[in-house]
DNA sequence: TAACGTGCTATGGTATACCGTAAGGAATAC
DNA sequence: GTATTCCTTACGGTATACCATAGCACGTTA
């Protein structure tokens, strides 16, 4: 089993919670932090003491407060970890439900679990910590089936998140192609910028602009 | 201190954690449950064994999976206990920080604490516990920050409210004017739908129709 | 090399949104 | 009764969004 676990995660209850159901998988050194930049200096003492860490499970997002932060996500401590120890084992635990984001994670960072927070979620961090021991990779079950068919997201890509953004943000749509060519972003175009937001208007079954900035609100993606 | 505590959450780590939280605050007896509808039965059950939950805490927002319900969010769970237990002491436990959702509840179904989920999160629902043993109510600071100015959505009426609802739904402007003259409405024309609409933008500073539905559903007008 | 497909862009026309102005009516004030 | 104000509406002009088409650049395939 695993010796030293570190957990990176805001919500205290959460924390006070995973410690219980690693106590009950007789884990006993468990550490928990509620910001990144923390779990990162765990890390780095855990390599100078000798005693590293095998084990993190980290959140993804990290609520803002008046502490000023360097890591403001888990993709940064991920990436920052990585670095200073890149054979520590890594449990991503979060409700990000968008496979493009899991799906990136599992390709650059090659985290070992990604289990979505719902209902079973202490079963699944159980199942997900026995996995990762026998050096395979676990994911919730709805995420590894969304993992199979990536056709649909793969449809929206980053670049309509952002115009999703934009357009939610108040630019017009001159403003936004003229935001896309100074980004040096493909299909920068006014025309271009126009037949993105009518694909994803077709996409997601929306009459006007009003309709279709609600929906990707709705669904999470902005 | 309460003596039995009800605890409808669906996340099982916020269950184990929160337990844990009313443990420290020598409540021993706290049962919780994953499902809305499970949490009406236990106070129903409560109420007929003449030994009935003092305190409920609830989050809002349960996800769905294979099991069929007829309570479906937190909200309608309120809606239910008020009915058969008017006197329990209400604590919404929830990620919503849209102020206009939160007064809702406290304007419809006088909620007795709101704690929004966070970094400290678990003092949090020991304050607000305390409050409502003192028969006051509790609101997380930064909601308590945002229900002191909410002049701007109350100068938004309900035609104003189902214009944004329209908006959002799809409707051109000409579409929602015939709305309006379908339903007799005040200022029904289109022209005046017009004025509406960049009121509504003067007033949320708002650039764009597509931002001010954004904002709108950004503040839980929608 | 040629034919083809695909993605990006430019252009022009139409529909809709946006904005100012003015006229009419109802309620209120004088 | 008249003046004033507020609200609603109609109308017209401009800006923007929407949509179809065609040309171009690029890579792929035959």
């Amino acid at each position: 089993m695993f010796q030293n676990v570190l957990i990176a995660e805001d919500q205290n209850t959460i924390n006070k919670g995973l410690e219980r159901t690693l106590t009950e998988l007789n884990i006993v050194n468990v550490v928990t932090t509620q910001y990144c930049d923390d779990a990162l200096l765990k890390i780095k003492a855990g390599l100078q003491a000798k005693l590293p860490f095998d084990l993190i499970i980290t959140d993804l997002s990290f609520k803002e407060d008046h502490r000023k932060r360097e890591l403001t996500s888990g993709d940064q401590l991920i990436d920052a970890i990585k670095v200073i120890q890149p054979n520590i084992k890594i449990i991503v635990f979060s409700v990000e439900h968008r496979i493009g984001k899991i799906k990136s994670l599992i390709d650059n960072y090659d985290i070992n679990a990604y289990v979505e927070k719902g209902r079973d979620e202490s079963i699944e961090i159980k199942k997900a910590i026995h996995y990762v021991l026998d050096n395979k990779r676990y994911c919730s079950p709805e995420v590894e089936r969304l993992l199979r068919n990536t056709d649909d997201i793969s449809q929206t890509d980053k670049y309509d998140e952002l115009l999703l953004q934009l357009l939610a943000k108040g630019l017009k749509r001159e403003q936004v192609a003229s935001y896309f060519q100074e980004n040096d972003f493909p299909a920068r175009s006014l025309s271009s910028i126009e037949k993105r937001i009518n694909k994803l208007k077709v996409l997601f079954d929306a009459h006007t602009s009003e309709q279709l900035v609600a929906i990707a609100i709705d669904r999470g993606l902005i």
